[in-house]
This record gives structure tokens, sequence and C-alpha cells, in this order.
DNA sequence: CACCTATCGATAATTTTTTATCGATATAAA
DNA sequence: TTTATATCGATAAAAAATTATCGATAGGTG
């Protein structure tokens, strides 16, 4: 008889991957409640979910639950944590020091979500140099040799649509392996690359189409 | 025989909604190359999509293509524009002129996709009466009553998580029929409220799991 | 002009995602 | 201690989304 030396983790759809800190988010502040166990049926009233669907979402992290009780809730946020790597920190750096860039440079919470900008870089001379929250801004010709050295794997893109690609193509080759891009535009990758897109219009196109169906 | 007053819309599912943007990205950039007529093959080999996926999303805009030669490209962009209703411009409050905040009331191109930030709030003293991008910054408590007289549909809130709940509750008393909330909150409004998140964690759980899986 | 072909758009098949059903079980109450 | 029940988790059903197939047609080619 075999025996099963990994837990078996089941396929993520990106739809789950998506909803997972959803659940952080509310299960923190249960907790700061002190809350110890929550159920399915609880996280599903709160997110406007179907039980059913936390219950699968939360199975494929791993944990289990007990019945009756639900899921012990540090354990949950924990396992959660570790699904989406959220429980080490991943170094990164940003390019495009403009006022999303610098907002981004910003958010400390990051940290928490397994994000760690250690540089950010710049085209425009009279940037270069500056300091955003702690974060040196260096010159944009230093982007490849510096990944490449600091071994530094993810990239976040917050210039213009007109120079994404370029500073995409630089990330990969100093060896960046995945790409979070807000720059308008589709980025051409080889498929090693994972890009994962965070425009903004997206976002809005669903919005204003919803709205405008719902006045008319 | 009964005529068909209005053009058919077909039901728009949220995933097409999302990928409509992305068509319009690069049929302007088509466009600015003097491509007159695309094909979904063209899109959908551009964008890493299925020439289906592309047909059927088009078709729900109303758009309809010539075999042989594809779509006109003006009429495709104008037709897609029109389905996220952003061919004409709503107003919108912003709340919150934190980094983010002031780096959406900065982005120009928000015009073009159907939002027109007319003012901006706070709930620090220090911040209020700041102008940024031309657009000033009032104390919070006005909000409720501009929003309601000046008849402001779309609010976006980008305060910290905390105040989130409570400045949605102001939007809504003030007759705001739709949330861009970018804080990581999930907001409980009203059925009638449409809210669109826009939490940056999201996507970056899709990101960093991704690369954890490819890593090991 | 007649034929060939790229493309559309409608319908069908497949796959994925969501929702339903139900037996098993841990806890709390009788 | 026994019973009742909330909840889990596995399996099944239903719904939604994606992908495949194919006839129709506009436009180019011989």
């Amino acid at each position: 008889m075999e025996m099963v030396l990994e837990k078996q983790v089941k396929a993520l759809s990106e739809r789950t991957l998506r909803r997972l800190p959803r659940y952080i988010e509310i299960l923190k502040r249960m907790k700061s409640e002190k809350i110890e166990f929550v159920s399915s049926n609880m996280i599903a009233d709160e997110l406007g979910l179907d039980s059913i669907q936390v219950r699968k979402d939360l199975a494929a992290t791993g944990v289990i639950g007990k019945p009756k009780l639900g899921f012990a809730i540090d354990e949950l946020i924990a396992g959660i944590k570790h699904t989406l790597n959220w429980d080490n920190q991943t170094d990164a750096f940003l390019v495009g020091a403009g006022s999303l860039g610098s907002a981004i440079l910003g958010y400390k919470t990051f940290s928490d979500h397994g994000l760690n900008i250690i540089a950010a870089f710049e085209n425009e001379p009279s940037k270069v140099g500056e300091i955003i929250n702690h974060i040196t801004v260096l010159p944009i010709e230093k982007l490849s040799d510096m990944a490449y050295r600091m071994k530094v794997h993810i990239g976040v893109i917050t210039v213009p649509a007109g120079e994404a690609q370029k500073v995409a193509d630089m990330m990969i080759e100093g060896g960046i392996k995945a790409i979070w891009n807000f720059a308008p535009v589709h980025l051409k990758v080889p498929d090693f690359v994972i890009v994962e897109n965070a425009q903004l219009s997206h976002s809005l196109g669903v919005l204003t189409h919803k709205l405008a169906e719902s006045l008319k």
C-alpha cells in the first residue's frame, strides 16, 4: 500500500484564488472579535456567497473543519495564507515611480501579502534618487543587472502604456518570473513568465456597464 | 410583422465585460497602425484568447462583422465603448485623498472610460482644501448633501479599511448607486447599490500563488 | 463570370464552475 | 449515556462558460 507523501493539493481555479483574500479579510476581523471557530455558513453570509462554495474553496487549502463547529480560525487564516504563498515574502522590483507607483510603494500591507518591494526604477532622471517609503528610486538602466544579481522574481509595472513592453522585456532579461502589470497594455512574454494584469479599467468597465443597465 | 425597435442586447457575463476593455486597448493600437478591418482571429492572437470566444464577446456588443473581412475597427471600438457605457461620462465623487486616491485623481484617462470625478472628500482636515489635478478636496461632512443635490451616481472609495463602510453608508445616503471600492473590506449595501471591488490584494494573490507553484 | 477561401454567426459539444443532496461525525443537551 | 443537530466533505446535478463544428456569404482570384 502506497503512502501519500505530500498533502494532496487540489488544483486551484483562478476564481477560488480571487476569493481567498476576501476570506482572510473577514476572518481577521472575526478573530479580532475573539471568535475561535467559524463555519462555512458564517463566511458565506458575510460575503454574500454560497456556503458550499466556501467549503469547496477552503477544501482546496487543505484545512479541515470539524463537524458542528466549523474551522479553527487561526488555522484557517494560516492555511489560506500558505495557499497564496503569503506566509513568506518574495522580493520585488517596481518600475515607474509615478503617482500609482508611489501609492503602491507606500502600501505597507503588501508585506502581509507576500510581496516585498526592495527597489524602484525610473526613466525620468528627475525622479531618480528620490526615496519613497524608504525605497530608493534607481535609474532604469540598472534594472536587468540588479534583478539578475539579486535573484528578484517579481516585477511590478506602473509605467505609462507606451513603455510597459520595454520594461517587461528588461525584467525578463533580468530573470524575473512574474509580472504584476498595471499598465493598460497586453504584454507579450514567453510562456514561462506569469503575468497578472491589474488594470483599473477592467473593473471600471463592469461598474459603468452595470450602472447603465440599472438606470434604464 | 413586428419591428424590432431596440437592438437586441444579449446578456453580458461579467467575464465578457472584463475582456471588452482589453479589446479596446489593442483595437486602438491597430487603428493607429491604419488597420481598418480586424478579424476575431487577429484579436484572439494578440491577446492569447480563442477566436470563437472573441466572436461571442463581440456579438454581445451588437456589432456585426463581414465574412472574409472581419469587423470595421471604428465601428467595433464604438460598439464596445457603447456597451460599457464609456461613450458618455458619469459624474463621480472620490473619498480618500491618500496616495491611491491622489493617483486615481491624477488619471486623465478615466474620462475615456466613462468616469468623470468632479470632487474629492477627506476626513483629515490638513488635506481639505488641497487641489489635486484641478479637483478640490472637500470635507467629508459635505459628501451626502452634495451627492444628493448634484445627482452624482458613482462613488470611489480609497479610504483605509476601517472607514470604508462608514463612507459607503454616506454615499448611499446621498443617493449614490454604484461604488468602486478600493478598500480591503467587504461592503454591506442594499440590493439596489452596485459594488465593484478593486482590491489589489485579490490580483496579487493569484500572482504569488502561481509563482510559488511554478517554482516548485 | 465562376470558383475558392477567409470569416462570420448559429448551434452543438465539452469543460468548468456553481449549487444540491446526503451520509458521517463531533459536540451539546436531555 | 443516549439523542438531537449543526456542520463537514464527498458525490451528484445543474448552470455557465468555453471550445468545436458547420453552413452561409462577401470578396478576392483565375
